[in-house]
DNA sequence: ACGAGGTCCTGCGAGC
DNA sequence: TGCTCGCAGGACCTCG
């Protein structure tokens, strides 16, 4: 579930909890979310792991300890991470997959329903190999129009899966593909290699002002989504084609279509504003 | 190279 | 009430 918001809203309230503290008695409930690391070995890592930085890449939230190795968590659907005052209470270690002390008596949890969210554990080599296969970050200076328009002239796949593609475009999932397409006023089933170089331009423009909006409000919560300290964000608020199929239109006025015929996932568009090209 | 579909998991709401 | 079914914000894999 978090996306770019969502992880980026995640990351900037535990940065200051977290760096330059040490994590103390890890405790692993479910190993199943570990990818490429034994949970012996991992553990290990943790305990008296002092944190260097908290970062955020693509969706995937990045703790850097001991200078030299990164916890990389990555939530998908219903991970999150969390910092608890005080000793957990049976309904909040339901659910918790990871648990580290920090001093003061607090608690770093990650939490995941369904785990479909994974966390690894890679050194220096190990990382610049799997960030250097994801694609440029939206937010960033370096993230141009023209950057946008020579990646998305890769695919012909619909250009709201190529969006939501990582290799292609970091840290955009299906909420805000599909509200950067409507702000864009571009057809989602659109082949991505056949838009305009204005149209990449709006995109270009659209993805960037959603994704800045959606983290000035904390990010979307839907249903499981919250920050790190338990609060949901407020974007669910201001969505204007998400979860909407049906209702009308905030510019025109016409019924919002959803389709899943694009990825097998929920696609709402505007058929008017949002036009075949 | 592409699309379709299965897989990892659990919970929830709709419908019967 | 209690059951089954389909769906859920992600990413990876195989198959044809």
């Amino acid at each position: 579930m978090p996306e770019l918001p969502e992880v980026e809203t995640i990351v900037r309230q535990l940065r200051p909890q977290l760096v330059g503290q040490t994590f103390r008695n890890p405790r692993l409930f479910h190993t199943d979310v570990l990818r490429g690391v034994r949970p012996a070995r991992f553990v290990a890592a943790l305990h008296n792991a002092r944190v260097g930085s908290v970062t955020r890449r693509a969706k995937h939230i990045v703790i850097r300890i001991q200078d030299r190795d990164r916890v990389v968590i990555q939530p998908r659907m219903t991970g999150a991470l969390l910092v608890y005052e005080r000793r957990l209470s049976a309904e909040q270690r339901r659910y918790a997959v990871l648990q580290v002390t920090l001093p003061g008596r607090r608690y770093l949890v990650y939490r995941d329903v369904r785990r479909l969210g994974t966390i690894s554990l890679l050194d220096a080599e190990a990382w610049t190999t799997y960030t250097d296969r994801i694609g440029p970050e939206p937010l960033s200076p370096k993230f141009t129009a023209s950057c946008l328009e020579t990646r998305m002239r890769r695919t012909r796949q619909a250009i709201k899966k190529a969006l939501m593609d990582q290799r292609l475009l970091a840290g955009v999932g299906n909420i805000y593909a599909n509200e950067a397409l409507f702000r864009a006023q571009i057809d989602p089933s659109r082949p991505a290699d056949g838009l305009s170089r204005p149209e990449c331009r709006r995109l270009h423009r659209a993805v960037r002002s959603v994704l800045r909006a959606a983290v000035d409000a904390g990010g979307t919560t839907i249903r499981d989504y919250r920050t790190s300290t338990g609060d949901p964000g407020s974007f669910q608020h201001v969505l204007q084609v998400y979860g909407r199929g049906g209702e009308p239109c905030v510019r025109c006025g016409t019924r919002l279509t959803t389709t899943h015929s694009i990825d097998a996932r929920s696609t709402t568009f505007c058929f008017r504003c949002q036009g075949p090209g």
